[in-house]
DNA sequence: GAGTGGTCTAGACCACAAC
DNA sequence: TTGTGGTCTAGACCACTCC
């Protein structure tokens, strides 16, 4: 079953059992590639490779001109169990906000908002007509200065109030305000995939193509239709998902 | 915002772009690597770069010797949502059944049975020491003679009955055989990361490493206690998770 | 035996950081 | 100015497939 490994693959094993044994800690530099290409008596291009699996994995950063550094293990960004409930809006947190409230992190958005058509896909999932005007609120979300997820809300502007067109929606965030609209909420549907980032993606998130990213679709619905969609991408590196399921 | 894009990664992008319209169709073989390096004016090894994005992607499969084929487009296996449920259970079919069974695919699976101490990690999920011996059920899951998921359940052996330790346990699968036992199930915790195989897991899931997958860890409590734990290793080209979550 | 993909070499160039 | 990481080249070797 063993198969064999490529001299490469040996060698971003070793230096990521040194990193994890402590050997090389948080920001220090690794040895520079000739170093590494002398110790190992491979070519410099060998150890880029095994440097890129390292990279690839999120252990390590490089910076041109500087050196291979490890990187601080920033801490998991847990998803809070009560992360879509009606007590934490009433304390004035949207979703975003109570992860960060439950995980002790500082959270931080930048939105822009504006409206066009809905789009084969978001009509489906909001069993609406693909030409229908939608609110778009696009997110760029931060956790203590680190960017870490976007996300792209869809709504129908039949359902949209002034105060959701803006920026800041407010204590509770969108959910509180489309309850306080006479929308109650009664599901969320999540489905979750997990890929690499793309070049747009990477240059939004601030990290390499290639990343692995969780995609998140979230249908948040009344007792008698969709109302919201909401595309989400996160560094998967940061985040762990978690849900709580009522045996049934 | 728009970076520069490295040639590899541009390469990479026009026959990813290339495969997606259709221009190179499932099964077909794209040129050599010698025809694609004097297509583009580069060295093959640029090629082969550009070939190790697609194929971590997972839309094309090397064939040393042969070729590089356009792989085909493989079902996604949505997990269902009802696939914890006892009804499924009643209808003799166990998580990954009830998946098979909604999506249209046909499960198979290769049983292991040991036991062992808990150990660290599992022995804080379940709430007992790390030295209490644990029954541990190794699966390999299959889709339609794929292997698509790795799933190693651990159960404390004071819990266990005859009928949890066989390879097969039976219509329903262990939740099932637990409820009889008097462990009435009430709720299933589960947290998803997403990372790339290691050399070991790819061997496993018979891709190469680095491919995306999701880790899942799934606790099963009954009112009183934890009663077993499954770390599950699944292929996320291959999968989309599901979760309906009713508002509260 | 010819051709293929997978891997590695030795060397090169560039943009950038550090001095 | 020097050294670094990131990228690419031209060529090579191997195991493998296909004929």
């Amino acid at each position: 079953m063993a198969e064999r490994k490529s001299r490469a693959q040996q060698i971003a094993d070793d230096l990521r059992g040194a990193i994890r044994s402590g050997a090389y800690g948080a920001g220090d530099r690794l040895p520079t590639r000739a170093e590494l290409a002398k110790r190992y008596d491979v070519a410099s291009a060998t150890i880029a490779a095994a440097i890129d699996q390292l990279r690839a994995d999120g252990l390590v950063e490089g910076i041109t001109g500087s050196g291979v550094y490890v990187r601080a293990h920033r801490p998991v960004l847990r998803s809070a169990r009560n992360r879509l409930s009606r007590d934490e809006r009433a304390a004035g947190r949207g979703a975003f906000t109570t992860d960060a409230h439950t995980g002790g992190w500082t959270p931080r958005s930048e939105v822009t908002v504006r409206t066009g058509p809905a789009g084969e896909q978001i009509a489906e999932l909001l069993d609406i007509a693909p030409t229908e005007q939608v609110l778009i609120r696009d997110r760029v979300m931060y956790a203590d200065d680190d960017v870490v997820q976007l996300a792209t809300s869809y709504l129908p502007l039949a359902i949209a109030t002034p105060e959701m067109a803006v920026p800041d929606t407010g204590p509770g965030g969108l959910y509180a305000r489309l309850e306080e609209a006479g929308h109650p909420l009664t599901r969320y549907e999540e489905t979750v995939r997990a890929g690499r980032a793309d070049h747009d993606e990477a240059a939004a998130l601030a990290t390499t193509p290639g990343t692995t990213v969780f995609r998140l679709v979230r249908v948040a619905s009344t007792a008698e239709c969709p109302v919201e969609v909401n595309r989400i991408t996160m560094l998967a590196e940061r985040f762990e998902l978690y849900y709580d399921l009522p045996a049934r």
